[in-house]
DNA sequence: CTGAAAGCGCTTACAG
DNA sequence: CTGAAAGCGCTTACAG
């Protein structure tokens, strides 16, 4: 059973043809006659070749993989944009190889070395703060890296967004036309541009309509800390009769909180979320929200990250891309809508 | 900025050895006289040298790259695994490349070419009913396979699964206990070996009790056709009092489904769910269900997958983990417990 | 268009 | 222990 490796040499002998003009009928951009290809073509069908991409990649500098680095895979909108990227990925011929990173800096460290060890032609960052002097090390080495659903103010650095600013601000006049007077944020991460952008909207929105946050905390994108806050803000004196909460993960805990202390959601306060990932849709929590549009993010993260491989002088592109407020029953309406 | 390649060349050079002598220090198991190693190591340590991982791939045949084969994200229990089996890997020196297969025999084929091509040198696959055709084409080539979370009847294939068998059984044990009359099951795929043996050990469990299930569908691991079930059993003239779900994804679209009807889940009719992913946790499902021990699955994956690659001629293992039934509110108690 | 040759950066017998 | 040399499977100038 050995199936023994074919090599373009196996081919060019039974081709009657040379190494090298194997290797021309499988590189793409080479040329060859017709009778040449159809001759390399039927040898190497007869014994099954395929170039390995291993010695290609040594040559070329080029292995079609690209280096996916991803923190926690809790959130459930990253395992879907990592599933879609894949395939988007395979579709054109490149494969994902992970890198799962803690935060830490140490961490961080070694998956860099290791990208760069494992010649990735590209890098998409998701969910991780890579320290910006990590980042200008992979763009110096030449790898272009995008950074899907984070920005970096300043840095020379391809990513693709959703319209933070805009989607707070979206939930600011939605929440003001609905009513609501007691507006608090449980915000994102503020060491995130996402966390900073949709606060910022928020904020601005409120103050468009002439109100200000009624409470402000930094929920960190984390559960538990998002439903402590939450609490502590209904607990109060003035507690608040609607939460913006920074992504869906975290509004999904705010919500189970708020029920555990007897109050209805969407009637007693009203809850919105951001992301919509599929989960907010669900009975259990049928969550008002701002939706990223996860496709349209994934295509425009690919081509952005194909394009700077193929042309490495590209300049940087920051992409944003706008997502509407999906209506459900975790917010009160306002009237006539 | 070039921050140009470095080579054993260079490091050679700089130690006044020959690039073989580095080899040899950067070649686990190779020899090397202290004073070379000290040299070396000084020498690479200036440089910034790392070898390159695919030249040595190529000679060696060993990429120190596994390749997971996964199919759909969507169930929070394979995000949560790939995270997981990525960090055991990572620090075991190994990296995950991975494969998103649409469940198509072409989508297959092309993945194992895929994975041949870059002489991966192991292979998980991950909720994927991969043809044994094809699985057995990668044994041919000498590629070590582990089936993570599914076995498969009698092929001679690794493979890491919870007691599913054991686990339909508790809980026939525990609703039988818990004095429920008509016990229904809307089973996990019966295409896997995941359905199949949680919906045998169910009925066995029942048969123990002088009991047999009301009701039993193939829920698919689809959540549409899991609450269609559901809705049609709780529609029926007589339905039941409580539902086996054969996985907690399926039973989340279950609860949802009987609310929305007005039914009280652990009240009116009692849910168990499996696998245990955190989502079972939260306040809206509060799902009794089996857990699956997803770190000591992880764990005996990467053992015995690492165990074959050092030694190919090491026979396939079938292991089996046992998981316990987490009680939680959607099943009403027995009395007394 | 095509073949012979060099070379990508390594590992590994082979002599010494 | 160590160096010179061959070779992993390719791509790519270089001549013809």
């Amino acid at each position: 059973m050995g199936e023994t490796k074919i090599t373009s040499q196996d081919v060019a002998r039974l081709a009657g043809v040379s190494q090298s003009a194997v290797s021309r009928v499988f590189t793409p951009g080479a040329s060859a006659s017709k009778a040449t290809i159809a001759k390399v073509r039927a040898a190497a069908e007869q014994l099954g070749y395929r170039p390995n991409p291993l010695a290609r990649a040594m040559i070329t500098g080029k292995s079609r993989i690209i280096g996916l680095v991803v923190a926690y895979l809790d959130n459930q909108f990253y395992p879907l944009a990592l599933e879609r990227l894949s395939n988007a990925l395979q579709a054109k011929g490149y494969h994902i190889l992970v890198f799962t990173a803690s935060n830490s800096q140490d961490g961080i460290e070694r998956v860099v070395h290791d990208l760069m060890d494992y010649q990735v032609d590209g890098i998409i960052t998701a969910s991780v703060a890579m320290s910006s002097n990590l980042t200008e090390r992979c763009a110096a080495a030449g790898i272009p890296v995008v950074m899907f659903n984070r920005g970096q103010p300043g840095a020379g650095l391809s990513s693709v967004t959703s319209a933070n600013v805009e989607g707070g601000r979206k939930v600011a006049a939605f929440l003001l036309a609905g009513g609501h007077s007691r507006i608090a944020h449980i915000a994102g991460w503020q060491g995130s541009s996402t966390g900073r952008d949709r606060q910022r909207g928020f904020v601005e929105g409120l103050a468009e309509g002439g109100a200000a946050p009624h409470a402000l905390v930094d929920g960190m994108f984390d559960r538990i800390i998002a439903a402590q806050a939450a609490k502590d803000m209904i607990d109060s004196p003035t507690p608040p009769d609607a939460i913006f909460v920074g992504n869906d993960h975290m509004a999904f805990a705010v919500i189970d909180q708020l029920r555990s202390s007897g109050l209805r959601v969407g009637t007693d306060v009203s809850i919105i979320g951001y992301d919509d990932v599929p989960l907010a849709a669900w009975g259990a929590y049928d969550l008002t929200t701002v939706r990223q549009p996860l496709n349209r993010m994934v295509d425009a993260t690919v081509d952005t990250l194909l394009a700077q491989i193929n042309d490495p002088t590209r300049a940087p592109q920051k992409i944003e891309i706008d997502g509407p407020l999906i209506l459900r029953s975790s917010a009160r309406l306002p009237k006539g809508h």
